[in-house]
DNA sequence: TTGAAAGCGATACCAT
DNA sequence: ATGGTATCGCTTTCAA
């Protein structure tokens, strides 16, 4: 493990040139700047994340939190974690600012980045999906601040990393989940929170792809709940009367779990209709220990959080690159025991 | 953020002296002692983890490693893991002594312990369940050594951290998951690596409770595959002509799965049997896409050795404690899709 | 019993 | 363009 020091001292330069050079802070000699460089990939340079950390806290790194968050109960989980990865790093100097806020409204999504970009150093974002955060993200990258986009990925932006799950593959482990049940054939129901919803969507592709494979399934109706109980609730009535047939239900949205359940149990069908859901949330557990749900795909959220402020700290605290661009999340099946 | 330079100067004494009354090094007027603790307590002093790490080289923290998983498959994910964990680690300073053993051998791994006891400030070990292994690491645990325990624990130890799976809750989990398929009434064969492994009877205790709760379902015969294939081969060949009416296994065991499943292939009974696994290794796998194995309950190994050196690493390096006696991981149940 | 000072590794600033 | 020095928080050693 080879210093600066030591790296200066067999240089024949200075603490301070070496730094320079390293740093890329220029103001430096190129022929010495070019020898100190192999020098240092000779002697596998690599530097001390302990020394790092110790001067970074005059940088004051800062990171800022930006997450639609309140009022729906997968996000409490993940900034849950958060809030205890706070505690943790912030005994290294680590500081956090949180936004979170109620519902996905570009203007106000937009307004938290542009408030933000003067004062963080690393910004943890559920992004949403439309160009103007794009654009303002990519400007926070452009300012070299750190980017993770979490939950929900930014497909257009610049350098950044991606925690959350992949959404495809949750539809495809629901439906083969559903086909190992085997109480089908199946003629299936499927709610997503919006049409707009890319994740959802692709759950749904998923999900569409795995059962119909053999051919004895099929997909009868998409309907949306917006996120909502209310409206899942009356959905779901509407489209049970409309499809008596459909004997099982893929939940691919959150928000409206409870209220589809609670219009299964309302029609008597919570026997004879399967359930799959997303995420091990009050409501949803309620509805899996009343034999409602079936099953539940976890999407470990408390991972996601740690994760994602695990990755600020590295980089912040001790210098250290991500080693990789996406952290993707597995889906797993959960039934009451393991719940 | 109080430093221990502002808590002296708050207290009129040297920063030697704060150290030595909270680090208990004696050598103090107690009166001053007491005051400064007082102090300490006043202003919230936490040490601060970096000062720690940058100084904690001199003790040169070093972990051993014990454990014996050479030809354990679901070892080589775990180790795996360690491996990644002290790349990064070692930039921080923590040196690692390996001692990879191949099979349960309790001489071998006391003398092991013996020989680390004198040279490691933690272990991360595999205990095999014998009281003069309990009674070697209690040894070490006197001796301040941080013991982490992984995938077994070790009951009558002193204080120590345990970091590995529910065994009893993989049980039930697959119980509970036999019963969703809803092939039954069942009639189960359970294997086992050894009736000597407390782990292995915890799952067949909680899938047994699991299944034969509703009156329908029965476990018809347990045998042993002693962790090998050959003959896991000839038990279940045995086992399925004495018992042909057997329409459900449950391999608590590990290593003896591939073993297993070429037997049940041999006896064309894929289709008929509804088999439930542990831990997604290679020969598992195979057998997953294969259609043999029906679903893989995963014990996050990469998530245990990871947590494992964690831990050795916020102790020694940075000075923290753990927060828990136990780190759980959960039974996960995996399909094809998500395996 | 206590204080003063050096050192760990990297960085920032000031003087040259 | 370059070197020297102080700094971050804590531990350890040496001197008083």
């Amino acid at each position: 493990m080879v210093t600066i020091k030591q790296l200066a001292d067999l240089c024949g330069v200075s603490r301070g040139t070496v730094d320079r050079v390293l740093n890329n802070r220029g103001n430096v000699n190129p022929a010495k700047a070019a020898m100190i460089r192999e020098m240092a990939e000779k002697m596998h340079y690599r530097p001390n994340p302990v020394g790092k950390a110790l001067t970074a806290r005059r940088k004051h790194p800062t990171v800022g939190i930006v997450m639609p968050s309140e009022g729906i109960a997968f996000f409490d989980d993940v900034v849950t974690a958060m809030q205890h990865a706070e505690e943790k790093y912030q005994l290294f100097g680590l500081r956090v600012i949180w936004r979170l806020t109620h519902g996905y409204d570009v203007a106000a999504q937009a307004a938290i980045i542009d408030e933000l970009a003067d004062e963080v150093n690393a910004l943890i974002i559920n992004p949403i999906s439309d160009p103007c955060i794009v654009e303002k993200i990519n400007a926070c990258i452009k300012k070299d601040i750190f980017v993770v986009a979490l939950n929900n990925d930014i497909e257009q932006a610049d350098a950044h990393v991606y925690v959350g799950p992949d959404y495809r593959n949750g539809g495809e482990t629901a439906g083969a989940l559903l086909q190992l049940i085997g109480r089908g054939p199946y003629t299936c129901g499927v709610t997503v929170g919006s049409r707009r919803l890319l994740g959802h969507q692709q759950r749904l592709q998923g999900f569409t792809e795995a059962i119909t494979a053999t051919g004895e399934n099929h997909v009868a109706a998409v309907w949306e709940d917006n996120d909502d109980d209310v409206q899942a609730y009356e959905a779901t009535q509407r489209m049970l009367k409309a499809h008596p047939d459909i004997n099982a239900l893929f939940l691919a949205s959150s928000g409206g779990t409870y209220g589809t359940c609670r219009a299964i149990r309302a029609l008597h069908r919570e026997q004879d209709i399967t359930i799959i859901a997303f995420d091990n949330t009050p409501p949803t557990r309620e509805m899996v220990e009343q034999h409602v749900i079936d099953a539940v795909l976890y999407q470990h959220p408390h991972q996601q959080g740690q994760k994602a402020m695990q990755l600020v700290y590295d980089k912040l605290i001790n210098g250290l690159q991500p080693n990789r661009q996406q952290y993707i999340m597995q889906n797993e099946i959960r039934l009451l025991p393991n719940l």
